[in-house]
This record gives structure tokens, C-alpha cells and sequence, in this order.
DNA sequence: GCACCAACCGGAGAGGTCTCCGCTTGGCGT
DNA sequence: ACGCCAAGCGGAGACCTCTCCGGTTGGTGC
């Protein structure tokens, strides 16, 4: 997300500037050196807190005086606590994308392999990173479905679906889908439900195996 | 925005933390007159405000104000804003309890049915309460598994799944169903994706026709 | 080089959450 | 009636998030 598009601004006028809305549509200007520097320090600085005090708390008036910055500095980058902490979770993502193509690349495997691959990947995933996931949600629960890495995922269901039944409202069954990574969810199942990540893995089997399997509406015995 | 729950200072203090299942479960002790006082002050309070400001923002110190007592009794009364906020939010649950039972009391429909219209209350219910549900998952985001509606209609959902579809996980289908209605998701398919309540309905409908018509793993053709 | 200026920096301050703790009081036993 | 005391009260204060804005600087056109 963070990777600049190297394009030089066309020289304008500042007369011209006013009277056009200004977020419409900005060219995105390369990254100033001083911005690229800090941008790294405060990443690295909330990595460095997180991993020494716990995933319970983050100040970012913290994270500023570990990275060496001005407050106004983090926020003007991230701004707010859970645009830093999704940053730091692209990160992950990207590994996950990785290891997921690796399996599905080879083989072409069916939609519901693959689909099944995905989910348990997920499950792996969520699994490996829950308190940052939880982290996120407590500090922007509804900023989630916004995310890149959720929108990638989404696409991604949608097109297993499809493929899986054509009948289905694809893109709602992904929501749901994905829904079942909720961090929140998931870690209330597994800490306070006593769940192992497979109980997990196999109910959301059982669930696309019967969406597979049956037409949408019609019985089988039909 | 909001900080998540507790403040979590360097010693623990031996208070509950907030996001405990406590909310409706007052100890046995009668309440001494002043407490409850205040506290129905309190909460006619929080909804005065809710109402006259919108439900963007929800001070307690203001809260407190309005209703004439300090900020120390709000807290001790229900620990967080969140808990504030589902203390609202139960009032609104008893009247869908009481609209589901009236519903279904008569006559004795079939679990798909009752199921079937259990999930198209809630669909009506959130969307209602949309605002005030925002704000109670904005407060804190794991609370809802702990609060006594969400356990309630797990309950509920589980009894129902058990009867249509005895070989499921009826436990991990009905989180999955109620996830459906998570604030946040809810409201961003309606307003960013545009859906509408029948879509969703819909959606739902298909999920558990699905369920209730095909064994969980084994295809029909097999 | 040099001048220019948009983007960037930093930190004071507004406003919120929640805790701490000394004072007050309702309800009970006698 | 009366005394006791756990439960309740209130608000100062610690700490946090995020905004605002005057001063600074990197990069560009000339």
C-alpha cells in the first residue's frame, strides 16, 4: 500500500488550484525523503513497542517519542491508531497471498479445493496474528471492510463461489464467509468457547460442501 | 477514535475489567434505593443526549451532567460507555423477543420457518437500531458475544439449527448466522454497497434452505 | 546556484475516558 | 431510636487521542 507510484508533478499554478475540489482526484506525488525516513521509523518504533509491552495497549504519543518524531507527524502519516496498526497487518497479508497462491498454483485444483485451501489458510492466519488482528478491530471495528487486504479477499471468495455454485448470491456468501474471521469471533471461540482451530476449519467445511453440493433452493430428494 | 476498554495503568488494579459478561448479571444484593435511582437518572440521561446530539458522539462526562450526578457513579454503574450503550440496547431486545415469540407462539410453524423468521426480525431489528448498534460495537467490539442478547439468540439459533439439520455443527452455524448482523457489516452493505434489507434476507433465506436440505458432507449425488 | 512553496514537522492544547480515594448515607440489627 | 458500615457518591487528576498552526525544508524551475 505503501509503495509510491514515482510520478513528477506537472508544475501548476496555485491560482489554478483553488478552484478545483481538492480530493478529487490528487496525482499521487512521490513521497518526500524526510517522509519516507519517518514513515519507517514510526513503523518500526510500534513494532518495537508492541513486541516489548504486549498488544494490549498502544499510545501513539508513545510510538512518536520511540520513533523520534512529533505526534502530529504519526497522525498526519497514519491518521489514527488503526491506520498504523492495519499497516503493520498488510505485512502478514502479503505473506499470506504468497503462501496461498504457492498452493493453488500448481494442480489447479476445483473451486472447492480451493476455496477450502483459502479458508483454512485464513484460519491459520488469523490464528498466528490475533492479538494485532484484535488490536485493529478494538480500534476501528468497521474500518475492517474497507481494508485492502479484506477487499482482496472478498474478490477473491467471490470468484470461488461463483465457480462453486452459480445460483448462490456469491458476494453476500463471501461477507459471511469472511465474517467468520472476525478477530473478535474468533478469538471469543477459541478462548472462551475452548474451540481448536479445526472445529473451525470443519464447520466452515461443512458448510461449503452443502453449498457445493445442493442447489440453492431445492431439496435433494426432489 | 475511542480508546477500547480499559485503561490498563502499570499495576493492575483488582477492578473487573469491563468487557466481562456482568452487564445484566446483577449480584444478588438489592439495589440500595439511591443506586437505582440514579441509575434509571443515568440512563434517561444517555438517551435524552443520544437523541438531541446524535448518536456520533456519546460523552460521559456529559452524560453524567444531564443527569446531575458525577462521573464516578457512571462508571461504577456500568463500567464503560459500552456497557452504557447495551444496557440501552437490551430494552430494544426485549421488544424483538417479544415480537418473535408472539410470531411464532401460534401455530407451531416448522424450524425452517421459525428460523426463517427469526433472521428476517433481526434483519428488521438492526436496521432499526442501526445507530445505537454502531455505537455499542465502536465502544467495544467483542463486548457483543458477552451481552446477553447476542447469548440469547445464540441460544435460540442453536435450537432451531439442531431441529433443521441434526448432523451440523449447530453451535458454530448459529455464530456464523448472527455474524450476519454485525453492525458494522451490516451497515456497510447497506450504505457502501447499496443493498437493500431484502438482499440480505435473501441471502440468509438461501444459506439455510441449503442447510436444511442437504446432508453436511456427503454430496447428493454420492 | 537560487528562490519559491507545498509538503512536512513538532508540540501545545482541547476534549475525552476512566481511576482513585476521602466523604456520605441507606438499611439493618438491636 | 440509634449506631454501624458496606455500598454508594463525586470530582480531581492521570493519561490518551487527535487537531491546529507557526516554523522549517526538500525538490523543482529557472
Amino acid at each position: 500500500m505503501t509503495t509510491p507510484a514515482g510520478r513528477a508533478s506537472a508544475g501548476r499554478t496555485p491560482t489554478e488550484r483553488a478552484d478545483r475540489p481538492e480530493h478529487a482526484a490528487r496525482p499521487e506525488r512521490t513521497e518526500r525523503a524526510d517522509a519516507a525516513r519517518n514513515r519507517l521509523r514510526i513503523l518500526d518504533a510500534a513494532r518495537r513497542l508492541l513486541a516489548a509491552d504486549g498488544f494490549a495497549e498502544l499510545s501513539l504519543d508513545a510510538v512518536a517519542k520511540e520513533a523520534g518524531v512529533g505526534v502530529g507527524t504519526v497522525y498526519r502519516r497514519f491518521h489514527n491508531r488503526a491506520g498504523l496498526v492495519y499497516a503493520l497487518i498488510e505485512d502478514n497479508e502479503t505473506r499470506f497471498q504468497e503462501a496461498f497462491a504457492r498452493h493453488c498454483g500448481d494442480g489447479a485444483p476445483s473451486a472447492y479445493e480451493r476455496l477450502r485451501a483459502f479458508l483454512h489458510g485464513m484460519a491459520e492466519l488469523v490464528d498466528d496474528n490475533r492479538e494485532l488482528l484484535l488490536l485493529a478491530e478494538a480500534s476501528a471495528p468497521a474500518g475492517r471492510y474497507h481494508s485492502t487486504p479484506f477487499r482482496r479477499h472478498h474478490e477473491q471468495v467471490v470468484g470461488m463461489v461463483t465457480e462453486l455454485a452459480p445460483g448462490v448470491d456469491a458476494a453476500y456468501l463471501a461477507d459471511l464467509l469472511l465474517m467468520a474471521y472476525t478477530p473478535g469471533l474468533f478469538d471469543f471461540q477459541r478462548t472462551e468457547r475452548g474451540w481448536d482451530v479445526d472445529r473451525i476449519k470443519g464447520g466452515l467445511d461443512a458448510l461449503i460442501a452443502g453449498i457445493g453440493a445442493a442447489p440453492p433452493v431445492t431439496p435433494c430428494a426432489g
